[in-house]
DNA sequence: AACAAAGTTTACTATTTTAGTCAACAATGG
DNA sequence: CCATTGTTGACTAAAATAGTAAACTTTGTT
């Protein structure tokens, strides 16, 4: 039940985008660079972000990656989906005809209602709520030190 | 994000322990017949079990495994813990030193939450539970024919 | 004592997934 | 036309997964 790097570092480069985005686009190797993650990596964990039109990208001299929407409106369950396949722990949910069991078995009730449970967490939060939420705590360091 | 078959079947495995258990002990190989799987690989799976107490085993002659619970005392949580690992979706949630972004990362924040979603979900269902909604389901059926 | 029936443990393996790297390519602005 | 930026496809090393096989230990029965 390992979520993988794609998903990790995917979420993270879209908050970087959110927070580093305004007129300009942003490059994709500021975002990797910031994030410390593998440039030539993470153009292709951002390529399925790209194809579903999470975000827009310009090519060629001060290209760069923009947000389509307002990160307020982008929720974190789609982003995952996006980046992990799905949020689905077992097949069977999704493709009950992968197990002949299916129909008869209480197991899978228990995976889907864990889904369930993944799925409302991860529909509750928004790329603005991550943006808002890291700018307290870098303030909150600052005051500190 | 996927379950691991470890989990599924050794899941399956205590259900149907659960189901069969009673005064005598119930044979691994009946289970791994029942549920269809490799006895060997139920071996394996079965240990982690056996090793926390949540059954005992008996060896030789008339040997088998018990449940050392009531199956209402077995919280789904507590076996997917053992045959999983852990239900952390990312390590640094358990390890956070293995990440020096962890004290300020506000993805961590979002898999925590992600966490405690999945754990609330699983601490909720018992052996008990699925023994039940397992009779229910089959007796529908019955009567359907 | 011997044997057969259980579970236990260790070693091995094939396949798949993960986490990348590399290089050629395409588009865009100056 | 050229430098810059994203896109795509091919490739790969390492790890995890899902087993298989076999030797071993324990225990009840004869």
């Amino acid at each position: 039940m390992k979520l993988s790097t794609r998903a990790r570092y995917g979420t993270r480069a879209l908050l970087d985008l959110a927070r580093h985005g305004g007129e300009k686009p942003v490059q994709l190797k500021d975002i990797a660079g910031r994030q410390n993650i593998s440039l030539h990596y993470l153009e292709h964990i951002i390529a399925p972000l790209v194809g579903a039109g999470i975000i827009r990208s310009t090519r060629g001299v001060r290209g760069g990656l923009r947000l389509t929407r307002q990160p307020k409106d982008v929720k974190l369950i789609e982003v995952i989906q996006l980046l992990e396949g799905t949020t689905t722990p077992v097949d069977c949910i999704s493709n009950p005809e992968t197990c002949d069991r299916a129909d008869l078995c209480v197991t899978r009730d228990v995976w889907c209602v864990m889904k369930k449970a993944i799925d409302t967490a991860l529909e509750s939060v928004t790329l603005q709520d991550l943006v808002e939420k890291q700018k307290r705590k870098e303030t909150s360091v600052k005051q500190s030190v």
